[in-house]
DNA sequence: CACCCGATTATCT
DNA sequence: GATAATCGGGTGT
């Protein structure tokens, strides 16, 4: 097994959005591993993307974004749930990154259960602040190196031979509804809404 | 310091 | 399908 390195972030961030579908999720927390397959993703990019939070400037809640490529940047909306990035973006851009919006459950499927409250596979990762809560990501995970073992990081082995990919318009924004930045796995059955 | 609002979810009908 | 819950950050006074 192979974790992603550096190099595999430092590309355009809606490349990376892409090549990141098939990927696998892992989180060893007290000894359990919890891992999914990445099925859907989201592009938020800079200063061309009003729906991103680089759009206006570095702030204390999004400076993740700018920071090294290949590290989380983890916020929380709607005072209920947590959301899982990973930072990605080109020499041409000064921020970007990949939102996390579901995964297939592959191991540690009960600890998820338990965590979500929820017995139902499909309930336990099909929206990006399940799969939070189900793989126990929170804002303590915020900037966290994610190309080497810290305990949560991205496998390179696709864990689906091929698979087509759906480009569609990004969920919950009002602006850049232009851009077709949410990638999605084509009739994969764990991919939200 | 007050006001506004959001890259969502759960829980109804 | 509609809507309430809920809270931290950003913005301007």
């Amino acid at each position: 097994m192979t974790i992603l390195e550096t190099s595999f972030f430092s590309r355009d961030t809606a490349v990376v959005a892409q090549q990141l579908l098939g990927k696998q999720l892992v989180h060893q927390i007290n000894g359990t591993l919890l891992s999914g397959i990445i099925v859907e993703t989201e592009a938020y990019a800079h200063a061309n993307d009003p729906a991103s939070h680089a759009y206006r400037r570095k702030t204390t809640r999004n400076y993740a974004m700018f920071g090294d490529v290949g590290h989380s940047y983890v916020y929380f909306i709607y005072g209920n749930c947590y959301c899982f990035n990973v930072v990605a973006y080109d020499e041409t851009s000064p921020a970007g990154a990949v939102l996390i919006r579901a995964l297939q459950p592959l191991r540690g499927i009960e600890w998820m259960q338990s965590k979500r409250s929820k017995e139902k596979i499909r309930d336990l990762t099909t929206g990006p602040g399940k799969l939070t809560q189900a793989l126990g990501i929170t804002k303590e995970h915020n900037g966290q190196k994610l190309h080497e073992d810290t305990g949560l990081y991205l496998l390179e082995e696709q864990a689906i031979e091929s698979f087509d990919i759906v480009a569609a318009p990004r969920v919950g924004i009002r602006e850049g509804l232009d851009k077709l930045w949410r990638f999605s796995i084509k009739n994969h059955p764990f991919v939200s809404r």
